[in-house]
DNA sequence: TTGTAGGCGTTATCAA
DNA sequence: TTGATAACGCCTACAA
């Protein structure tokens, strides 16, 4: 049955065998045309028996629209990204939207990257990217179609943003710490291209107070390695604080395993340390990790609404920038209360 | 410059900037077609001038492929999972095609996922999913274009597989397991649906030959609470192993962590553990766990192999299976040498 | 409610 | 090397 020469089924074929017009089997399949209930019937019956499948293609053309979001993600190795973007392929599956997934390392990777996915037509573009902004900003500006970012400090007329509230966080870390007495705090910074971590930082030491004065600052990537490798540094310098905001959860895992393997230090026992996302590792018995969590559904759920206004009918550029609240999330490694 | 009225500037814009036909735009911007220097040029300046991008989908149309392929992804909770897309993801874009995402929970969410992808007109389907093969099957093999499943046992004139050697990895993991000197195995298994997990199984219980007699058969789903749980439950029943192989490595993590919460047991002093997989985690210091190595890149490569030989010109259905070797790689919680 | 006809933006074919 | 023209498969007026 089908395409017995090859051919795909179109819907000349089923119209054909329906013994109905062209246009008659396009309505059959469309939500809002009018056709007799039986004609209907008739059209969807040959349609299943010659394994008829509409083809989109035609109606990216006439459109223009092609229901498709380009979606450019950086590292899927942190857990963090890797939910946040299942989480995000659903949310848009939910409002009709396809994601063309596009992985980047490098601005260079960017441009050739948006220049393939122009070319499918893609509605509207969502990333998570931390790559220099500036290269980022100007690339993606120059589109002519909706941007959303993920904890980004780009601005233009075509890009909105959705942020947890960074520095606020911060400042809730630094408290806790006070709380828990601590006297020579740390901060473990992401990359300075991060903006988020930049702000955590800046929270942190606002939040700090008096204590800022003796905070330790210490330069990781994000990864589980940079975190590692930060902190051993810093206790072979002698340095051996008591309290320590990472800039995200793989460094904190990073700076717990450090602590442990290198000065036999524990926490919250001789350190009360928190990181920043959940990532399901942080919960892990070894690491027990109190950190904020970001609600990866509100923030994908804020970035869908911000997409489907941006993409309704006859709106003009939209620029809108989102801040959802980071929630504590206290576990064992800042201790009891 | 460019669409001032809103209309997206097509090649026929350019064409008349430039004082040329509509096709010679379009020979400017193909590889194959012939077009003085000079001419090209002209275009390609014009061309930038109303920043013209090509369309994609008027040659989707006419030439029936898309250069999409749609990827459809479970659990992407495990590294394991979120590494192979992103090489999958790089591969794919090196071969020239992108990729349409699909997340996927069940097997209805497969069928009109699928439905969805087809209407995009996809030029092959490339998938790790551990649903239910028949339904999977059933589903994939229908839709008439290449398919490319990973560890998976499905079969059929347009299914292809590529596999790491699970059960050559499960007598390797018991050999190593009676070099320790273990006398209590242990087995971890994954979701019976998984037929990796499955193929494992069977060749653990191989190399285990007289051992297999005595064992401990647990059962997880592939999750770190399950094996967590599954190994708890065991201790609380008085069972101590001492030596124990998990079907993946976020499972062993669970194990591990079980081992030491809940009977104070350490790897590889009390027991002799190893995973599969090598996921970033299982590196980490507090689990330092010994495991297979799939090779993601070999695994990615072979992959796209299948895929391009697939997609060739006036290809013929292509079912195929490639299996890649897994390798041993041992750390800390198999002990030293 | 149904059929006819025009057009979406390219690529491919053919003639010049 | 170029330009005119016919597809590609569907959607959408418009007419019946």
């Amino acid at each position: 049955m089908g395409a017995q020469d090859g051919r795909r089924v179109t819907s000349v074929d089923v119209a054909k065998r329906a013994g109905v017009s062209q246009s008659a089997v396009s309505r059959a399949f469309s939500r809002t045309a009018s056709i007799a209930p039986a004609t209907r019937e008739k059209i969807l019956r040959a349609a299943a028996e010659l394994d008829y499948r509409p083809n989109r293609i035609p109606a990216i053309m006439l459109s223009g629209r092609s229901g498709m979001v380009g979606v450019v993600v950086g590292g899927l190795s942190n857990p963090f990204y890797a939910s946040a973007l299942e989480h995000l392929v659903c949310s848009l599956r939910d409002q009709g939207l396809q994601v063309l997934l596009v992985h980047v390392d490098d601005a260079l990777t960017l441009d050739s990257a948006l220049e393939q996915l122009l070319g499918y037509r893609i509605d509207a573009v969502v990333t998570a990217l931390a790559i220099g902004s500036e290269v980022v900003a100007q690339a993606l500006g120059t589109l002519r179609i909706p941007v959303i970012c993920f904890n980004s400090r780009l601005t233009g007329p075509w890009i909105s943003t959705v942020s947890s509230n960074n520095r606020a966080a911060g400042v809730t870390a630094a408290h806790l710490l006070r709380e828990r007495g601590v006297a020579c705090p740390a901060w473990l910074a992401g990359p300075l291209r991060n903006a988020a971590s930049v702000a955590r930082g800046e929270g942190f030491r606002e939040g700090l107070g008096a204590l800022a004065a003796g905070l330790v600052s210490l330069q990781g990537d994000d990864t589980y390695e940079s975190g590692y490798e930060a902190v051993s540094t810093m206790l072979a310098r002698g340095v051996r604080p008591d309290g320590m905001f990472c800039s995200n959860d793989m460094m904190a895992c990073g700076a717990i395993d450090a602590l442990r393997d290198r000065a036999g230090l524990c926490c919250p026992r001789d350190v009360v340390l928190l990181g920043y996302d959940n990532i399901p590792q942080g919960a892990w018995r070894a690491y027990d990790l109190t950190t904020f969590d970001q609600g990866v559904e509100r923030l994908v759920g804020a970035a869908c609404a911000l997409l489907a206004e941006a993409l309704a009918d006859g709106a003009e550029p939209v620029s809108q920038s989102l801040v959802i609240g980071a929630e504590l999330l206290e576990r064992g490694s800042t201790g009891p209360v």
